[in-house]
DNA sequence: TTGGATGCGTAGACCGATTAACCCAATCTT
DNA sequence: AAGATTGGGTTAATCGGTCTACGCATCCAA
């Protein structure tokens, strides 16, 4: 196999200002369309550029014009589809308005966390989209958002003034619940999330609205908090099931976690859509593919990423309008997990 | 356009010099732990940057050094699981190594992957991690490794003498045929995979040598591309099955394909793993959770991303090394999906 | 006494763009 | 005809670092 091929010294734009017998400024005011530049004279540049290869240094451009194009985008785990969907998004967004996506995957380490921030602040990123781990401290965000443009997606602060775009919780659990108690519903447990995180604080919140509205009484003993993995849902589950009064539905925290659920009522001897109702969140793909298919809230993580990276040029376009919080939509899809309470 | 932005002017490096009474280059190099500063100037320096909150600027840097610790990588589409994993892999690595990915997805579009080429370029990355859209000309690739490292992943090209790191096709391939024959099958189609791709030839290749050392004849009716897709592969089992000697067993060119030809099968009555056997390629999350669950092939995406990542950053590190090819192992995973033929 | 070393810093040229300020004809005003 | 415009460029400072070459004491050996 032959050698690497050798890297010939890059072409700058004073070579080619040289090749058009041209200043260097002129050369950049011609690039730029600058009207004070004479057209024969930007034909000229032009064709020097192209004779000699010419690639466009926008890392030395920013120096001085103090502008990266570039975001960096914080999370923690790209295989989870929900995130990969969410830099999707925002990427396709981004490359839109010619910005670029720095990407930083955090692990679920506070630590690693803080590093990749750095990072991208050293990196001089025109912004920072985070997905901030669980247990990450206000004051943190708030020393990063006094640094550079912040916006927070996934978890928002309610006590910051922080931009964030974040999917309905509330209302998307609410809905959920109200569906199951249109069929008839009237134990409906709440199962998984990690206890005190934002999120799982918001679902639950929605759960007990829709049971205040419907005049039905809340009851800690069936609402337990989980691991976000099905082996977490299937504990749970087990847990509702020894209560006293057993729960004929469950809304779950995620999806994940009603997979585990599902598994541990058939351990039970349960069957989910027949003999117990289970909904779940985020609407990932194994949901319909699940047997049965899953009853789930359905999020639009692309779209979700896409507005953050909207937002985010926004800001960086203009850094004094005042802070937005966006919440975006979900809906109920409806499949085979769920029916009407047996008997 | 908008007004430039008021942004809080950042402190520098001169500042930093300025508050420790030295001067920048001391202040640089003693950050730079340099023997030649001693140590209470360097502590001076320092306390300076702790009580300026001073942040490195690495892009200022990098047009001196004339390195920007930065690695782009382009692949099609993020929210193939595949690419997600591939991309983690790859990030976890560069992060470990202080570099910084940045991210481009072309969505099967040849003008949107050049753009995004030309686009990291000009952000002057180090090098450059490119899993081509098919169909993307060799010499295309060729220029952009004259310019920068390159390294191709997911498709080689043999012509070329570019770094690359791939999957073992063509083993794993063989690995799954060989499965097969072993269980006594042997009509065996192969079908889906976009025509002509590298990748694709690659299998067919396992797949024609196996057939060929076990004496069974290659019959072009049985081996079908199709589009990369469920429909893809409903569509081609179909077309398998009326041929006058049909199949007892099919590999599948990846594990989507292979999910539509499971449904092809159960549309015209076959159940794979009981009247049929199917393999399939990738061992994607779905393939376990399926029924019949899919016996696959295993690649380890994270794996090829983070190898992927290490042999750029070797490239970049020593540019005139040979060029590599790397192929990584892939493994049988036997699931459900695949049994003797019937009777 | 003189000529190195040696230890510790500093001056200032870079890197590759952008852009404010200026320059010089040619043309226009009055 | 003198002054003001205007069109088309150029000069040189600038962004925030890095790094080579040099300066200046101090100390040591001969």
């Amino acid at each position: 196999m032959t050698r690497a091929p050798r890297r010939r010294k890059k072409v700058t734009l004073q070579d080619v200002a040289d090749a058009a017998s041209v200043s260097k400024a002129t050369a950049s005011l011609a690039l730029q369309n600058n009207p004070r530049i004479s057209q024969p004279t930007r034909q000229r540049v032009l064709e020097a550029v192209e004779s000699l290869g010419y690639v466009y240094n926008q890392r030395a451009a920013s120096l001085r014009t103090q502008r990266s194009y570039t975001v960096a985008f914080l999370i923690n785990h790209l295989a989870n589809p929900f995130n990969a969907e969410l830099i999707s998004g925002a990427e396709s967004q981004l490359a839109a308005e010619d910005f670029s996506l720095l990407l930083g995957t955090a692990s679920y380490d506070q630590e690693k966390q803080a590093r990749l921030v750095r990072t991208m602040l050293e990196r001089d990123v025109d912004g920072l989209i985070l997905s901030p781990i669980t247990g990450t401290e206000a004051e943190s965000l708030s020393k990063i958002a006094a640094y550079c443009p912040l916006l927070l997606t996934t978890q928002h602060y309610e006590a910051l003034s922080i931009d964030s775009v974040d999917m309905d919780n509330e209302n998307g659990t609410a809905r959920a619940v109200e569906y199951l108690v249109q069929l008839g519903h009237r134990r409906i447990a709440f199962i998984g999330g990690a206890a005190e995180t934002p999120s799982r604080q918001s679902r639950l919140r929605g759960y007990r609205k829709v049971l205040e509205r419907c005049g039905i009484p809340y009851d800690p003993a069936i609402c337990v908090a989980s691991e976000v993995t099905r082996g977490g849902g299937y504990n749970a589950v087990q847990r509702v099931l020894a209560s006293p009064d057993p729960p004929t539905a469950a809304f779950c925290y995620c999806d994940v976690n009603a997979f585990g659920v599902m598994l541990g009522l058939r351990a039970a001897g349960i069957e989910a859509g027949l003999d117990f109702a289970v909904v779940g969140f985020d609407n990932v793909a194994e949901a319909s593919l699940w047997q049965p298919s899953l009853t789930t809230i359905a999020t639009d993580p692309a779209a979700l990423g896409a507005q953050a990276a909207k937002l985010m040029l926004q800001r960086i376009a203009e850094p004094e309008m005042p802070i937005q919080r966006v919440i975006m939509p979900s809906r109920l899809i409806i499949r085979h997990s769920t029916a009407p309470p047996a008997g």
